[in-house]
Order: C-alpha cells, then structure tokens, then sequence
DNA sequence: ATGAAAGCGCTAACAT
DNA sequence: ATGTTAGCGCTTTCAT
C-alpha cells in the first residue's frame, strides 16, 4: 500500500497546523474565521493529493461511526433483500452506512455478528431477530446501541419495532378464503416462535372461529421452500385434502407450487392457494398467486426514523408500530361455493 | 453510552499490563509464553466486563480493517442478491466482514460508495462496476487496494475479473433458438457498454450469422423489467413479429412476460421467450422459462479467492476468468419447425 | 485567524 | 513471562 495522505502531509504543503487543515475540512472554517485564502490553498492541496480521512482515526477520536448495522436472516429471500435494498437507501440520506449482516437464521451467527457490528462501534442497529431470545438484544440496548427490530419482534420487550399487522393480515386472508367458499383450509407455517407467525396462526384461528369453521390444519416450522414442500406433500395425502392452502411467506408457497406441480394437482382448480409477501415474480407464476402485501418499504422508512430520532435526538421511548398489509387479489384463489 | 471496557480495565482489575492483556486476548499467549493462570484470569475478566475490542484503534494501529467491500448495481435484482449473500457468507470464512455497497447502477454513487469505502480501511473491494468508466478503479488498485470485478468487467484493463462466458452463453441461447426452427429473433440487451451485454451481442450475432439468418433485431439499453416490457411492446408491433425473443437478463425477461400478457400473446405458443440468468422463481412461471443460467455460487467463491490470495499472499498478477454458463431447457420455447 | 498538544484504544518494537 | 512506551490519524480544548 502506498503512503495514505493525511493531514499531516497535507498540513506540511500547505504550510499550516494540522488544526486548521482539519477544521476546514471538516466545514468548520467559518466557525473558526479562517481566511478564504487559507481554505482555498487547503482544499486545492487535499483534492489534488487525493486525500481521504480515516475514519479509524477520526471515529476512535469521536466514538461515532457514522454507521448503522442491518441483520436479516437471509439476502436470498427477497423479502429481506427487499428489506436490505431500502433501509440502505434510507440510511443514505442521513449520511449514514449501513454494514449488512445474514444470520442465516441461526442464533448463533446473529450474536457473532452482533458482537463484530458492536466492536464496529456502530452507532445502531436495526434487526430482524432470528430466534426467540431477546436478552442479548435487550442487554446490547441497555449498553446504549439504538435499537429497532422490524418484521419480527418481542411482545413485552422494551425493544421498539416496526411490523406488519400480522394478525389482521392472516385474519383478511382467511377470510377471503371462507368467503370463495373454502371449508376445509391448510395453513403452512413458518417458525413458530417467532412473533409474526404467531400472529398470523391468531389472526387464522380466530376468522375460522368467527366463521364456525373446525376443519382446518396448521402445520409446518420454517419459513422455507423446503417445508412449504414437505407440507404440502403431507396435506396432499389427507383422507379429506383441503381445498385451500395458505402459506405464510412467499418462500414456503414456493415449495408448495413445487409439490403441486409433482403431484399434478392444478391451481386453482383442484386446489386453492394464498400467500404472505407479495413481490414482482408472484404476478408471473401461473396463477398469479392471491397475497397478503406487506408495506416492506413503510416499514423500513418508519423503523430507519425511529432509529434516527434514538441516535440523533437522543428519544428514547420504546415505539410499537404496526403497519395494515394488503390483501392483493389475483389469480390462485377459486370461488368454490356453486360446486 | 455507558463507559465501555476497554483492556486499561482489564489490566487494572487483573494487576498486569496492557500488553499481557492485549496478547493474551489476541491469542499470542503462547508465542510470548504467559501462564496458563494469567491468561485464564484475563479470559475471565474479559468475560465477566463483557469486553469487546474496539476495531477502530485496532486497524488504526494496525492498518488492516479485516473488512472487504462489495458494491453491486442493485440489491433488489435477484441476481446481484445472491451475488450479495455467497460473497458474504465466503468472506466470513476468512474472518473477515463484507460491506455491501448498492450503486443503484449510478456512476455517482458508485464513486461515492468507493470513497466511503475506502475511507473505511477497506482491505480489498469486489465489485459489479456499473459505468464504462474504469479510470477510477485501476486508481485505487494502483494505491494498493485489492480488487476484483465480477460479472461485469474491462477489456484491456489490469483489474482481475471473473465472469460468465457470456459470449459462449448466448451463442448456445441462439444456436438452441434456431434449432427450434425460429428464423425471426427478437433480443433485448440490457446496458449497452457492459462487456457482459457485448458479449451476449456478440454471441447472439455470431449465432444468426453462422446460421445464415438475418431476420433479427437487437433493441434495448437496460437490464430493467421496464426495458424489457417496453422493448416487447415494440417488437409485437412490428410487420414481421419475431417468432423468438431472447431477453438478456432474467429482470428484461419478467418485462416481457408482462407486455406479452398485456398483448394476450401465448407463451410459448405465438412466441418463444429464452433469457439469460435463471432463479428459483423461474420454475414457478407458467411456462418455466428457459435459460442461460450463470454459476453465480463459482463466480462468486473464485472472485473471493482471488481477492485474497492478493490480500494475503501480495498476489498482484492480474486474472481473467471466464465460466461456462448452462443452457437450462425449460419450457419457454417452442419447436416450430413443424409448422 | 491560527497553532500546540493531549488523547481516543490498541499493537508491537524494545526492554527486562 | 511480563512490562514500558511510542505512535497510528484525527478532533478538540486551550492558548495566543
């Protein structure tokens, strides 16, 4: 590596004290009345040796890294890739960075990678939690690291979230499946601990309920392709198969479409389908599947400015937010009742 | 922030220097002979304060961030996130942490991102460059920073790359095409000057020439959903419709599966769709589309390879390398030649 | 309007 | 087997 201009060098050429080259930088020329003349020559011989600051150095000296941490369970689902997409853009605008970690769902990696965003000395954290645990979380918090956690969260943590209704999402849904005539309805599940699936597990029992409806199953315990195709292999062979399947993400309705095609069971003739998540691909599969929508980028905006507002104004009451999903109507749905 | 323990703590609590501290928690305990007891007393207070290392001093100490960059045109395109979630999971191998960099394919932020970056320490840097300029990248490798382009990459510059065999990809895509009897071929690039986009041209011309046809169109300039629906909305309106549309990315192809079902023309029975990159959600439309599929995980793993064997090992020889893409036969395109 | 100097937390060369 | 100390590049307090 060559020599790294620094201030020094910089300061040296010039013919100034590093404390005045610092100072018209970092914008504080005015500040400190230094003279046109001065800060011209310093900013010609900065840009023309190309400097950069180091933020090592600057950041150790402040204790502020002008960087913020995102941990997501997988880049490969597009729902959190979506997730990562936004809240990078968001951050952005604060002039912010973000370091982007996957805990591939496993606890483990999440407290590894909460342990090297911490000694990164970030200045926050937005998280979608993979497990059930939530003191590390709680712990890193009391440490003072702003903290928001979005999609999945703690009831009763003091950790502020930003989520889907999840309940009146799964409730909708459910809903419109019993209004096209359902009766005997599938639900796919995803983990389930996590808060999310539990209340969309809440918000389906409670429509078949209200609906005087008992044939029903939940089963499953990823929010995987994989267990949306075991699953739905399973449900397949139930003396009496339902009509309707809901899956509670678009990866797991993934692997339902996958046993579904196997078995040669057509959609939406032979059997219905509705899903959690939307996204550009749904509208292509065949048939466009039938979603609950969730505002991602709502969610993502509302928890960076949460995150801010902890950071920046220093607020540090616990916000529980809860954003309204859409049901998006589409094609995978079958209005069964004149059978 | 509450006071953060740093190793002046943990010396004092334990009544030994800093420097035993330090080495016995950078694992150099052995190498500079301390006892079993001391160390086990410094592992304990650490553990018991919490301590976590405060990189900043570290690497300014150091020069080393143990840290690499990744910037990509787009997290939101499947294919850049899994390019996203290999590297980040191969980068942890090394023990080392990857920043994602998002360039939204702006020349401008790309340029800012790289001096965030840069300003962050960065040990090596893997990037999808998304302009036509290079001036800035060999710069930074002529200033000692590692770096690998990926996917998208500059003829005649001394910047390593891995990449698809493009060419091969889309000669194979065309020649398949034209066994299948088409004769009128529509295809739809992405960004012009990219070498991946020439290449693919490149490929697809060589093809029609070969093969002596000369009824096909190139159109378009971006590997976006919007170019590829707006360019197959053009080619339906043509005298001569094309009986084939080759779309040069997998975000062109979900742009024509739109204009197509717009237009109610049967896929493929009025016309055969092929494109390049290839995804889960490909088996999932109706019909599964055909494929140029890219070794995204072996472009990858080799990219970070490469990276750090110049990390590492100082290896500056510049590499050029090229993987052979697959020709996935799906259910897209149609034999014609009985008609 | 500008400068000197301390110090952020750590590592490593140089003791002993 | 352990300790002393310089210094990484920067910001900021205190001087002038």
């Amino acid at each position: 590596m060559q020599h790294k201009i620094n201030i020094v060098d910089i300061a040296q050429k010039a013919g100034l004290s590093i404390t005045t080259v610092s100072r018209v930088l970092n914008g504080q020329a005015d500040k400190y009345r230094i003279s046109k003349k001065t800060q011209e020559k310093i900013q010609f011989i900065a840009n023309e040796l190309n400097y950069v600051p180091n933020e090592f150095a600057r950041n150790l000296r402040t204790g502020k890294s002008k960087t913020i941490a995102l941990i997501i369970p997988s880049l490969k689902n597009p729902f959190f890739a979506e997730i990562a997409s936004v809240i990078n853009s968001e951050v952005r605008k604060y002039d912010y960075i973000t370091l982007i970690g996957d805990s591939d769902d496993d606890i483990e990696i999440e407290k590894t990678e909460i342990s090297q965003f911490t000694s990164k000395n970030i200045d926050g954290m937005i998280i979608v939690p993979c497990g059930k645990e939530w003191e590390h979380l709680v712990k890193i918090q009391q440490d003072g690291l702003p903290l928001v956690c979005i999609d999945r969260y703690f009831e009763g943590s003091p950790i502020s979230f930003v989520s889907s209704n999840n309940y009146e999402g799964a409730y909708a849904a459910s809903k419109y499946l019993i209004e096209q005539g359902h009766r005997s309805i599938g639900c796919i599940q995803g983990i389930k601990y996590s808060t999310p699936n539990i209340q969309r597990v809440k918000g389906f029992e409670q429509a078949m309920s209200d609906f005087g409806i008992d044939s029903y199953t939940v089963t499953g315990d990823d929010f995987s392709e994989q267990n949306g195709y075991l699953e739905t292999k399973l449900l397949l062979q139930q003396k009496e198969k339902p009509t309707a399947i809901f899956a509670f993400s678009n990866t797991i309705a993934m692997g339902c479409l996958k046993a579904l095609r196997e078995e040669g069971v057509d959609l939406p003739e032979n059997i219905s389908l509705i899903t959690f998540d939307d996204n550009p691909y749904l509208n292509y599969i065949d048939p466009p599947l039938t979603c609950v929508a969730q505002p991602i980028e709502d969610i993502c905006k509302i928890a960076v400015k949460i995150l801010f507002s902890t950071i920046l104004e220093n607020d540090k009451t616990s916000k529980n937010i809860f954003l309204k999903t859409e049901l998006k109507i589409k094609g995978s749905v079958k209005n069964i009742f004149q059978q």
